[in-house]
DNA sequence: CTTGAATAGTGAGCACGCTTATTATATATC
DNA sequence: GATATATAATAAGCGTGCTCACTATTCAAG
């Protein structure tokens, strides 16, 4: 038995990302963004003209969810689908004047959030969990799943 | 501006809340478990009998998912509802034997996808991660959200 | 006892993620 | 050029969260 709180890391975590969602939401909710939409508002200010394809990478959700956001956000006024002369399959995404003027109100909400977030804790402290938490990302990207799978392929080879 | 991490705080919670429940996924579908219904049935198992409205307030979700969680749950042979005696609006959750049976390998799922994530963490820094994943906990519990509302109930007493 | 407020649970309908399957277009190979 | 494969986007339908509105029941005041 581990005696620290690690036992409980899933339900910490599942707590600190709803709770953040929350108050994320409730400050911005003014301006009708949901953090969902936020995320991918982001990612289109940094790399604007993105096809929808390579945001499902970026936002690392599966093409048909960005369909569906896409299809709000785009209804919401926030973004809009273009046509790519090159390639006929593609929507490029952009942003709207609207999501522009957006964008700074956002980041300034999210940076507020952040830090009330991490009152009291220390700077040192902060470097440590942020580095953990990369740690766990890079962690459970790795895609070893030990115990179950790969085992699918193996059958015509096997044979 | 920061210049650590801070700045992808939100993005980092985030990403890790749905790495590790997708490995705790991926490894309990050979039960017919989500990580939502491992929620419950976990504080189900510490408090047999509980009624929807008390998981409500312990999963902190609204009682009408709960309602909805617990209606796939029992039509999934996991938990079932009985009558309250007592008081007739009330319906007292039980685990099936079914759960019971589950809970031992949902637990040991749980401690190895939390130790998987955790490699190459040392012991001090998991400390400093898992007091300030709970510092961030308190601090987003505070509901202080200077902004917006409670403002919604002083019209009667205005009027 | 009756009226009114509070509490337990649910119905309807939405957002956002998923899996699975389909359509349209591009690209590679014969 | 025709055919097979891969890729971009979407459709259908489900799980899990939400808000808002509702019923049934309990409890508090009169």
């Amino acid at each position: 038995m581990v005696s620290d709180g690690i036992d409980r890391l899933g339900f910490l975590i599942h707590d600190v990302q709803r709770l953040m969602r929350k108050r994320f939401e409730a400050r911005a909710s003014g301006l009708g963004l949901s953090s969902a939409q936020w995320r991918l508002l982001v990612r289109v200010a940094k790399e604007d003209g993105v096809a929808q394809a390579r945001l499902a990478e970026l936002l690392e959700i599966e093409p048909i969810s960005v369909s569906r956001l896409v299809d709000r956000m785009e209804e919401g006024g926030w973004i809009e689908r273009r046509a790519d002369a090159a390639d006929r399959r593609v929507r490029m995404i952009f942003l709207t004047p609207k999501a522009s003027d957006a964008y700074a109100v956002i980041k300034s909400i999210a940076g507020e959030v952040y830090e009330e977030s991490l009152v009291g804790v220390k700077p040192e402290a902060r470097r440590v969990l942020v580095e953990g938490l990369e740690a766990m990302v890079r962690n459970l990207t790795d895609d070893e799943t030990p115990s179950i799978e790969k085992v699918k392929n193996t059958e015509g080879a096997a044979a």
